[in-house]
RNA sequence: GGGCAGUUGGCGCAGUGGUUAGCGCGCUACUUUGACAUAGUAGAGGUCACAGGUUCAAAUCCUGUACUGCCCACCA
C-alpha cells in the first residue's frame, strides 16, 4: 500500500471527497440503499441569494449536516432539501447599487427591464452561497434545490394568497405603516431595527382657544433657559418643573393660556389633530374637551383623553399626529380624528404642511418649525434626550411612519393556531425557553401588512379594472370588490376584464412581503399544491410523492432572530394549508458573536469569514471549531483557537489511522470472535470506553448537545485511544490487539464522520476492501449494548457484549 | 418598563450537590523513541463575581447585590 503523507492536508482531500459523495448519489434519499426506509427530513433555512457565507450559516449548516449524516448512518431515508430565498428588498437593493455604478436608477430602465436584470444577477450570483455550503461539506440533495421565485413556487404563493382571500382574511386598508423613504416601501414591525440616538425633547406651548399669542414678528424672546441638569434628574419630566409656574398649571383652568406638549419630532406638529392626555391625569381634567389652536397651522384641535398616554412622560400631554406615528394612528382611529399627511413617501414635507414648508426635508423642516415657534415664544424648553430611532433593517435609513394604502392579512385565527400548535406540544422548541418569545409575539399580534412597494418579489394576484371605477357593477357574483377601486383576483393574466368586460386590467404594482413566501417553504418546496393534487393518482400506482413521504419534516434548525419573522409563520401556514405541523422540533442554536461578545458585522470589520477559515485550516477543522463552542443555546464568543484544535485533531486522527493501517497490513485481520479470556486489562478498558462514548454521543446528539458530543469524542479518541491504547498495543504487538485497533478506529471514524466528514471519509477509503462499503456515509452507526450502569459500575464488563461485534 | 442569559486559571469555555474543579489555545521544562513536534511526558496557573441562606456536603440549590450582554414594548 502506498505510504500516506505524514501530515493531513485538507486541500488535497476535500474537493476530491466531495466529488466522491456527489457521485455516490447518497445525498438523494432515493439513491440510498434499500435498507434505508424510514424518512427523516430537514428543509434548510434558505439563505438569501444576496448572502455570502457568514459564521451563522456555518454553524447552522454544520448542525444540520451532523443531524442528517448521523440519521443517514442510522439507516434513515434522509432528505436535506436546500434552496435560496429571493429576499425582496435585499436583492433589489443590491441590483440597484449595481445600476447606480452605471449611473442608472431602476426607474430609468423601468420595471420589466429591472426585474430581468435581477434575474440575470440571480443567475450569476444567486448560487454562490450554495457552493459555499458545499465547501463546508453539506450533504444536501442538490437535485431538489428550490428557489422562492421558481415557477412552481410562484404558483404556490398565489394559491396561498387566493386561499386567504377567499376566507376573507385579506383586506386593503389605509393605515399608518412603517415606510422606508430610501427603499420606497412599507415594512413590517419585524423588519425594523432600533438605534439609540441623541436628540432633543422639545416642549411646545399650544395656546388654548381664545388665548392671544404673540405673533409679532419683531418680538425677541427671552434667552431660552436650559433646564439645569440637577433639576432634570430630580424631577420626572417637566410636569413638576412646571407645576410651580402658575401660568400653565395654576390654580384654575381659566388662568391657563397654554398646554405644553413634549415631542421628539416637532416637525410633525404641522399634521397634528389633537392633544391627548391620560384620562386619569388630574392636572388636565378640566381641559379635556377644550380646544387648542395648533400653532403655525392655526388649526383648532381638541384636547382628548386616551389611556394610551403615559402621564409620566414629558408634561403628560402629547401631540397626536395620526399620519406619522403608529400609536397616534390608533388614537386617531378611536377618536375619529382627522388625519393630515404632512410628509410624503420621499421623506419630504407635503403641501398639507403649508406652503412655507412644502418640499423641505425633515431636518430642514424641523429647524424651520422650531424657529417659527421660538419667534412666537412657544418653545417652553429643550431637553437633551436620547431615544431609539426606528431604522430600516435592509438599508439602515430612518423609518418614516406614513399613511398608506396596503394589503393586510388577518392574523387572529392564524395566530391562535400557531399558539395551540406549540401549547399542545405538536411543535416543540428546543430549548423550550424560546417558546416564550414566540407566544409573546403571537398573543399580541397585529394584522400582517403583506404588501411591499418594491419591484422584485411575488406580484399580488390582484388586477384593477381600468374603467370599472366609473361603470356600474352588474355581476355581483364574481369576486368583485365594491370599493371605489374595482379589482379582482386572478392567478393568471386575465384575457379581459371580468368587471367591465372591455378594459385591459392592470396588475397591482405591489409585491408580497418576502416572508409571505418563506412561510410556505416547508411544503412549497416539496411540491405543494401540485403534488398534493396528484397524490390520488400516485396512490393508484402505489407510489408516494415527496410531500407525502417527507412532510412534516423532522426538525427545523435556526437561530432565535427569526422565530417570529419566519418560524411562527411557517407553523400557522403549515396548519392552514397542510392541516399539519411543518416540523416536529425547532432547534434554536446559538448566535456567533466576536470574541468580545459583539455582533459580527461586515461593515464594522468585526466579521470572520468562514471561507477564509476553511482555506486556512480546512473544512473539518472549521466545523470542529464551531461545534466545539456550541454548548446549548449560549451565544458563542467566537475564538479561533478551537479551530486550531480542530486542525490538530484532524491531523491526530490522520496519524493514528496511519499507524493502525500500518499495523493491520502486517497480517490479515479475520472476522472472527475475540476470545474473551485473552483480553488484557487495556483491551477491556478501551472497548468499555468505546461503548461508553457510543452511548453518550448518541444521547448527546438526540438532545442536540453537539459541543458535548464532540468533546466526548475528542477525549476518547485522543486520550483513551491514542495516548493509552495505541501505546499499549505497541507492547502487545499481536493480532488480537491489531483487530481491536481496527475495530476501535472504524467505530471512531463512524462516530466522528458527522463532525469531520472529509477526513473521516478519506481515511475510511484507505481501509482494506473487506472492511468497508462504498462510502462512510452509509456505514452503520455504532450501537452500544443497552446502558447498564450498575453492571458497568461493578466492573469493566461492559466489554462482554461488544466482543461479539468485533 | 418587562423578560432572558452570563459572571470558573492569561484568553475562550465545559462542568447542575459528593473524592486533589476540567478542556482548548497560550505558558515552562525535558524528549526528535520505529503514527503524529499540528507530537509525547512532566509542570506552573483558579479564595468558581459578591453577600447571605439550605445541607453532613455547594462552582452546582435558594434569596439578594453588582457588573456585562441580548430580546421585547405604543414613552410620543
Amino acid at each position: 500500500m502506498k505510504e500516506l503523507p505524514r501530515v493531513y492536508d485538507p486541500k488535497k482531500v476535500e474537493s476530491k471527497v466531495y466529488a466522491l459523495w456527489e457521485k455516490s448519489g447518497f445525498f438523494n434519499p432515493d439513491k440510498l440503499p434499500k435498507t434505508h426506509k424510514k424518512p427523516f427530513s430537514i428543509v434548510i433555512p434558505p439563505p438569501n441569494i444576496t448572502g455570502s457565507l457568514h459564521m451563522g450559516h456555518a454553524l447552522n449548516t454544520t448542525i444540520q449536516d451532523i443531524l442528517i449524516r448521523q440519521k443517514r448512518m442510522r439507516g434513515y431515508k434522509t432528505l436535506w432539501l436546500p434552496g435560496t430565498d429571493h429576499a425582496g428588498i435585499a436583492t433589489q437593493n443590491v441590483v440597484e447599487k449595481e445600476l447606480k455604478r452605471e449611473g442608472l436608477s431602476r426607474h430609468d430602465i423601468g420595471r420589466e427591464k429591472f426585474i430581468e436584470r435581477v434575474w440575470q444577477w440571480k443567475e450569476r450570483y444567486g448560487n454562490i452561497i450554495l457552493d459555499q455550503l458545499k465547501k463546508l461539506g453539506a450533504s444536501c440533495d442538490w437535485s431538489k434545490t428550490r428557489f422562492t421565485m421558481d415557477e412552481d413556487y410562484q404558483r404556490a404563493v398565489k394559491k396561498a394568497f387566493l386561499h386567504y382571500y377567499k376566507k376573507g382574511w385579506i383586506y386593503q386598508g389605509e393605515r399608518t405603516i412603517n415606510w422606508c423613504p430610501r427603499c420606497q416601501t412599507s415594512l413590517s414591525d419585524l423588519e425594523i431595527e432600533y438605534e439609540e440616538e441623541q436628540s432633543n425633547l422639545w416642549y411646545i406651548r399650544y395656546p388654548l382657544k381664545n388665548t392671544q399669542i404673540n405673533t409679532n414678528k419683531n418680538f425677541t424672546p427671552e434667552p431660552r433657559r436650559r433646564t439645569p441638569i440637577a433639576e432634570q434628574s430630580s424631577l420626572r419630566g417637566a410636569a413638576s418643573t412646571l407645576r410651580g409656574r402658575q401660568a400653565w398649571y395654576g390654580a384654575g383652568a381659566n388662568q391657563r393660556k397654554f398646554i405644553v406638549v413634549a415631542t421628539t419630532r416637532p416637525e410633525t406638529m404641522l399634521g397634528d389633530s389633537a392633544v391627548a392626555v391620560n384620562p386619569g391625569d388630574k392636572r388636565y381634567k378640566n381641559l379635556v374637551g377644550k380646544m387648542v389652536i395648533l400653532p403655525i397651522q392655526n388649526r383648532e384641535i381638541p384636547i382628548i383623553a386616551d389611556p394610551l398616554i403615559d402621564s409620566e412622560f414629558g408634561t403628560g400631554a402629547v401631540k397626536v399626529t395620526p399620519s406619522h406615528d403608529l400609536t397616534d394612528f390608533e388614537i386617531g382611529l378611536s377618536h375619529r380624528l382627522k388625519s393630515y399627511k404632512v410628509i410624503n413617501e420621499a421623506g419630504r414635507m407635503t403641501g398639507e404642511a403649508g406652503e412655507n414648508y412644502e418640499g423641505l426635508n425633515i431636518p430642514e423642516c424641523r429647524q424651520k418649525v422650531i424657529e417659527e415657534l421660538t419667534r412666537s415664544d412657544l418653545v417652553e424648553k429643550i431637553e437633551p434626550y436620547s431615544h431609539r430611532i426606528a431604522k430600516c433593517s435592509r438599508c439602515g435609513k430612518t423609518i418614516e411612519p406614513l399613511p398608506s394604502k396596503q394589503w393586510f392579512l388577518k392574523m387572529e385565527k392564524l395566530a391562535k393556531m400557531a399558539i395551540s400548535a406549540c401549547k399542545s406540544r405538536q411543535v416543540k422548541f428546543i430549548p423550550k425557553k424560546w417558546e416564550k418569545l414566540y407566544f409573546n409575539w403571537l398573543e399580541n399580534i397585529k394584522d400582517w401588512c403583506i404588501s411591499r412597494q418594491i419591484w422584485w418579489g411575488h406580484a399580488l394576484p390582484i388586477w384593477y379594472c381600468q374603467i370599472g371605477k366609473k361603470s356600474k357593477i352588474k355581476n355581483k357574483k364574481s369576486k368583485i370588490n365594491r370599493n371605489k377601486e374595482r379589482y379582482f383576483i386572478s392567478l393568471e393574466k386575465p384575457e379581459k376584464c371580468p368587471i367591465c368586460g372591455k378594459c385591459q386590467p392592470e396588475q397591482s404594482a405591489d409585491v408580497l412581503d418576502t416572508w409571505f413566501s418563506s412561510a410556505l417553504w416547508p411544503f412549497a418546496t416539496l411540491g405543494w399544491p401540485i403534488a398534493c393534487a396528484q397524490n390520488k393518482k400516485l396512490k393508484i400506482k402505489n407510489k408516494k410523492s415527496d410531500i407525502e413521504r417527507f412532510y412534516p419534516t423532522d426538525v427545523l434548525v435556526t437561530a432565535r432572530d427569526i422565530i417570529n419573522l419566519w418560524v411562527a409563520r411557517m407553523i400557522f401556514s403549515g396548519f392552514e394549508f397542510m392541516k399539519e405541523k411543518p416540523f416536529e422540533e425547532v432547534y434554536i442554536h446559538a448566535i456567533i458573536l466576536t470574541k468580545e461578545g459583539k455582533r459580527m458585522s461586515k461593515s464594522k470589520g468585526t466579521g470572520i469569514d468562514p471561507l477564509s477559515l476553511i482555506e486556512k485550516y480546512g473544512a473539518d477543522a472549521t466545523r470542529f471549531g464551531i461545534i466545539w463552542q456550541e454548548t446549548g443555546s449560549q451565544d458563542i464568543h467566537f475564538g479561533e483557537e478551537p479551530i486550531i484544535a480542530g486542525k490538530k485533531f484532524c491531523n491526530k486522527l490522520w496519524n493514528a489511522s496511519r499507524f493502525v493501517l500500518q499495523q493491520i497490513s502486517k497480517s490479515k485481520i479475520k472476522n472472527q470472535k475475540l476470545n474473551k479470556n485473552k483480553l488484557t486489562q487495556a483491551d477491556r478498558r478501551i472497548l468499555s470506553k468505546l461503548n461508553k462514548v457510543v452511548d453518550s454521543v448518541g444521547n448527546d446528539l438526540e438532545n442536540y448537545q453537539f459541543g458535548k458530543a464532540l468533546r466526548n469524542l475528542y477525549d476518547f479518541f485522543w486520550h483513551e485511544f491514542c495516548d493509552l491504547y495505541i501505546e499499549e498495543s505497541k507492547k502487545q504487538n499481536d493480532e488480537k490487539s491489531r483487530r481491536i485497533l481496527l475495530y476501535v478506529l472504524l467505530s471512531s471514524l463512524k462516530l466522528l464522520h458527522p463532525f469531520v466528514p472529509f477526513v473521516s471519509e478519506e481515511i475510511y477509503q484507505k481501509l482494506p476492501k473487506s472492511h468497508k462499503k462504498k462510502s462512510l456515509m452509509i456505514e452503520q452507526w455504532p450501537s452500544a449494548p443497552p446502558l447498564d450502569r450498575a453492571r458497568r459500575a461493578r466492573s469493566s464488563n461492559g466489554v462482554a457484549k461488544i466482543k461479539n461485534q468485533i
